[in-house]
DNA sequence: CAGTGGTCTAGACCACTTA
DNA sequence: AAGTGGTCTAGACCACTGA
């Protein structure tokens, strides 16, 4: 431990005070001030420094240390994680990837229509069958090159428009309009391209692809997206990081 | 609510209390006792009810909200998940995968050898170049058709022998020695089969491949294990659920 | 407005690590 | 033996939901 960090904490705020101070020390570690196993000082201390209760202190490290970042050993202190185990991102977000990875993303909306929900849609989103569902079909690019092939269904209430979604990735629309989705089922499998998905991704004939199916929900456990991917494998790979519990 | 959750505590176990009640909740949830959707009893009234004080009460239902297996909300009470946003396995098992889908997996350890790391494998497991590991390379199967070919790389110290792989999966046989896997980050591509590896998956020629390249560490970021692997898209697919937050 | 979960406090004792 | 995080208690006040 190199020297206290200094945290700021506003007790008027509406933020939570544990939540103040692991946004500090989070910063810290992701701008370098606090460096991969590097040794925090220990809680009562925090606190005390602090003028918060040792409880409190013990919530933000908590917080740090299911996100990864912290790294706790009873009798031996807290260390900042090891940069490799670090979370990614929570929810995939293909344009947010691309966007980190200094391409230039863009998308082609090649149909935006209400439709009455095939079964397997339905099913999903835990709708009754034929309900009225949007549905949109989108081209992603990078840097102008073809990426992934599209569709996803979701239902009419919260759809974003056809103008939202060619400039920005579904998830930022829906967070545009106030649907926080909290939970995702992902299922990643692989297959052929056909001749036509070969042709709009500009893969060879019968070119190895990424699948993705998901299905996401909001903090109720609401359906709030379905969707069916298909990424060029030559050009795309799914990061993820797991934690046992 | 139906009628409060009969839960026993034992104050002389080591097992701490919150986690003697989260383990009876979810316990209860996943035999049914508690359905999806149902409105558990308040904390308050857990707690003088277990005889045990709020804050423990809270420990337990939090260890479970963050598994996914309850909702809360405030001034609306804790309500078991829908089925369909549970979280499934931690780090993902193929061998847990398939017992769980009814198939009896077995396996063939192809080689089991002591090797000078490769540049790529000494750097994922964050060893000095040339350091000693264990290299295995495995089959797998699923009653009896081949499902996965799969390269690992193991610290001496830790490696199972090649007895222990043919019956247990990799990460069984780990936390037989007393290792804990608790991160992994992972990797998942797709590519066209190789013409030997179409022939040992019982493929044709140039089939779609899923590939997983994976590092898992302990809790205190130590290097567990390196693997390369691929899959037969046509019987498997990767199942994951992702918490926003 | 009654009831719920969310935040916070100020202590206590214990198990484990390190030296 | 000293220092650390892990568990637990018994309160308090507040923000939000729903009838």
């Amino acid at each position: 431990m190199s020297q206290p960090l200094r945290i700021e904490l506003d007790r008027s705020s509406p933020i939570p005070l544990y939540h103040q101070v692991a946004q500090a020390i989070q910063a810290a570690i992701e701008d370098g001030r606090l460096s991969p196993g590097e040794l925090l000082e220990n809680e009562i201390s925090m606190a005390t420094r602090l003028g918060i209760s040792r409880p409190t202190t013990r919530q933000a490290l908590r917080k740090l240390v299911d996100k990864g970042h912290l790294v706790r050993r009873r009798g031996a202190g807290t260390r900042v994680a090891p940069a490799r185990i670090r979370r990614p991102l929570d929810l995939t977000s293909l344009f947010d990837d691309l966007s980190k990875s200094g391409k230039a993303p863009t998308t082609q909306v090649l149909e935006h229509a209400t439709v009455a929900a095939p079964p397997e849609v339905a099913t999903a989103l835990d709708m009754p069958a034929d309900s009225e569902v949007v549905m949109v079909r989108r081209l992603r690019l990078a840097d102008g090159e073809p990426i992934a092939l599209m569709t996803n269904y979701l239902p009419v209430g919260i759809a974003p428009t056809r103008d939202e979604l060619e400039s920005d990735g579904l998830y930022d629309c829906l967070r545009g309009r106030g649907v926080k989705p909290r939970i995702a089922n992902q299922r990643i499998g692989a297959r052929s391209a056909s001749a036509a998905e070969a042709r709009m991704l500009d893969e060879p004939p019968r070119a190895a692809l990424l699948t993705m199916e998901r299905t996401a929900f909001d903090e109720a456990g609401n359906a709030v997206e379905f969707g069916q991917h298909i990424y060029r494998a030559s050009r795309y790979s799914f990061d993820t990081t797991f934690f046992a519990g």
